[in-house]
DNA sequence: CTCCTGTCCTGCCGGC
DNA sequence: TGCCGGCAGGACAGGA
């Protein structure tokens, strides 16, 4: 579930605690998450200092001073849980990789599904990686617009919710923001992603970024609190406007009283999809 | 190529 | 109260 927003809000929490920071110890759980982890990835890790990190889309890559970089997942249930001190760390079911840093901090990595992975690879190769070799653009980025998302959607005959679940269109759109997204644009969710007009995938495009960049500023605001940095949906899940909101008014049609109005859900490639029937239209 | 379906996994919720 | 079936969902692999 975590997409762009709650990602970057992560990688944000984590910013003060690894930059320069040394990975004294790094402890596996269990062999693998989504990939096996190998018998090298611990001590290719450990003693490292991190050197920097980045997101690419709902991931985040974290550079060592040795040549490798570390690119973290959180797939559907996947948590960062921080602490400044490592004392004040108390093991939970489903931490499956814990950090210690010399600084005296600790970072665990939870995630029940384990639908998320921490992967090794070499840090001037990640971008050939299958998760990056294809990605779109990023969408709070000066490279997306209405223009590059119109050519991303030529020609392509699926639903458009289907379209920006599809992380080679726009990086980071999950089933959430792609439902707010598309409800902010007024657009049908079933409506063929090729053909859409211009100007509603202009309209389209700045409302992707507007709904992402919202979802980030919310959370920002709570990172004060370092238990918000574990990327779960807490602080967001009261801004949404149709996600899982299904039967109730949209907020638009619930001001305009003469609307009539009920969310309503929808199953598209097998995931809901929650849009407002009187304002989207096909 | 594009599109679609199956798969991974566990917590949670509703029904009986 | 407890058990169990079904569902949720990101993204990859592989088939059509």
């Amino acid at each position: 579930m975590p997409e762009l927003p709650e990602v970057e809000i992560v990688k944000r929490g984590l910013d003060p605690v690894l930059s320069g920071n040394k990975i004294l110890s790094c402890v596996l759980n269990r062999p693998n998450l989504r990939y096996p982890f190998g018998d090298e990835f611990k001590n290719i890790v450990e003693n490292q200092k991190v050197s920097s990190q980045e997101r690419r889309g709902k991931y985040i890559l974290i550079h060592l001073d040795n040549g490798y970089s570390m690119i973290w997942h959180l797939g559907m249930s996947g948590r960062v849980k921080i602490f400044d001190h490592a004392d004040d760390y108390a093991p939970e079911k489903h931490d499956h990789v814990v950090f210690a840093f010399e600084s005296g901090a600790c970072v665990a990595f939870n995630d029940a599904r384990r639908f998320g992975f921490l992967k090794l690879v070499k840090s001037d190769k990640w971008a050939q990686e299958v998760h990056f070799s294809k990605m779109g653009p990023e969408p709070l980025g000066n490279h997306f617009n209405g223009e590059i998302l119109a050519q991303a959607l030529r020609g392509k005959s699926s639903s458009i919710k289907q379209a920006l679940l599809d992380q080679r269109v726009v990086a980071g759109v999950g089933n959430i923001y792609a439902c707010e997204a598309l409800y902010m644009s007024r657009i049908h969710p079933e409506k063929a992603a090729g053909k859409i007009s211009k100007p509603k995938i202009e309209e389209l495009a700045r409302a992707i970024r507007e709904v992402l960049q919202t979802a980030i500023d919310a959370g920002g605001s709570s990172l004060k609190d370092y238990k918000h940095t574990d990327g779960s949906l807490g602080y967001f899940q009261h801004m949404f406007n149709v996600y899982n909101r299904e039967g109730k008014p949209c907020p638009i049609c619930l001001e305009n009283a003469e609307n009539e109005c009920s969310v309503a859900r929808i199953v598209q490639g097998g995931r809901s999809t929650f849009y407002c029937p009187t304002l989207q239209k096909k």
